[in-house]
DNA sequence: ATACAATTGTGCGTTAGCGCACATTAATAC
DNA sequence: GTATTAATGTGCGCTAACGCACAATTGTAT
């Protein structure tokens, strides 16, 4: 059990590969990513000091199929996996505590399904703002249009596109590879309903 | 614990109310769906006989921000959520096979998200309609486009038109609300890697 | 100060899928 | 058999987003 720094791009896992730490965000933003055969990423989940990375240990399996990497930088608590396995079979509050965190988890992939399919790349561009903005200290963060985009399953130059119209509109400002949140309550207006439908279903169950 | 008959339609549980029952499908496909703001349901998840139905009860949250029915029609093995937490709780094999499934169904949920983001109607079409066989007997089964479409989060019209491409290339038959599939293995090629993706999933976790 | 690389800005033709509207066909009730 | 209703077939204009390509800008290293 160890604090340790994390940069954007780390990895915290891969594919197929043994699961050998936990992660608690303190600071700072963890993704996870499914990748396609033809090597495409995508967003599955965003998780920060609320959430934690490695529940395929708590699950019982040994390995994910997907990649787990920091895309804002940070610091978080690392576990052992095996520690973790060992502690939550005991089903005292850490179980309970991930069980619920799985349930609230569920919540954000099945809202993130939704989202995916109905919603215009603006408005999930908005959402994505928001969580991260929830997850950083202040209100400007390192991100690159290029990033972005990857995250979103959509392109840079859409990308761009977005970002200048809410530039224009005082939502955010563009710097060059930095995001300042300028106007949270139009940022909210902006974003669909799944934002304040994951954040009020975590408060709900850990709140 | 009782085996019960479950038609098209049959709700297993509503968005935000006491979680009665967990539901281990025998026969036909259930399905998990999100409701938005402006009352359009999205399907999450299916489920079949690999799997379980009420997972939250597991989780120990008391409610599902979700809705859960009966889409094919079938048979299901109905268990007090009470008891399902009880039995969990002494960390048996119930709870073992219960956070194994949890872990297939957050990869399920996962490719979902991605496949919403990347993939065609179609492909996804040829998905839902190769997870539905898997899960009935014989290779008929009742299915308007209009309820299909709902499914996939598309237009009926798009789903007609998709329809009848299949079935000119004999890949399915459309009847009046039922579907034949014909070509198993032309569906499988014209669905994306999802359904693969899934089904291994499945098998190395559970199988 | 200058070169370089990363990042952002912009345009344009193309496509998947939407919304809407209406025609047609097959099952069901009478 | 006939009427009715549910389901399917089809067309058309429209929009979000794509793929591609290239220009412009700004930070960084030398």
């Amino acid at each position: 059990m160890k604090v340790i720094d994390l940069a954007q791009g780390d990895s915290l896992y891969q594919p197929n590969e043994q699961l050998k730490y936990v992660y608690f965000p303190e600071r700072g933003v963890a993704a996870i990513l499914n990748i396609l055969e033809d090597g495409t990423e995508s967003e599955i989940a965003t998780v920060g000091n609320e959430g934690v990375v490695g529940l395929p240990a708590f699950f019982g399996a040994a390995t994910s199929s997907r990649r787990a990497l920091y895309q804002i930088s940070g610091t978080a608590v690392r576990v052992n996996a095996a520690a973790v396995r060992q502690e939550t079979r005991k089903n005292g509050a850490l179980a309970k505590t991930l069980r619920l965190y799985s349930q609230a988890l569920f919540t954000q992939l099945a809202q993130q399904t939704t989202c995916n399919r109905l919603h215009t790349i603006k408005q999930r561009c908005c959402c994505w703002l928001l969580f991260t903005h929830d997850r950083v200290d202040g209100d400007e963060f390192g991100l690159t249009h290029e990033f972005l985009s990857e995250m979103l399953g959509a392109r840079r130059a859409g990308v761009t596109v977005i970002a200048g119209a809410l530039q224009r509109a005082g939502i955010i400002q563009n710097q060059r590879g930095r995001v300042t949140i300028r106007n949270r309550a139009k940022l909210e207006k902006t974003a669909c309903e799944c934002y304040r439908m994951i954040r009020a279903e975590f408060n709900r169950l850990l709140g």
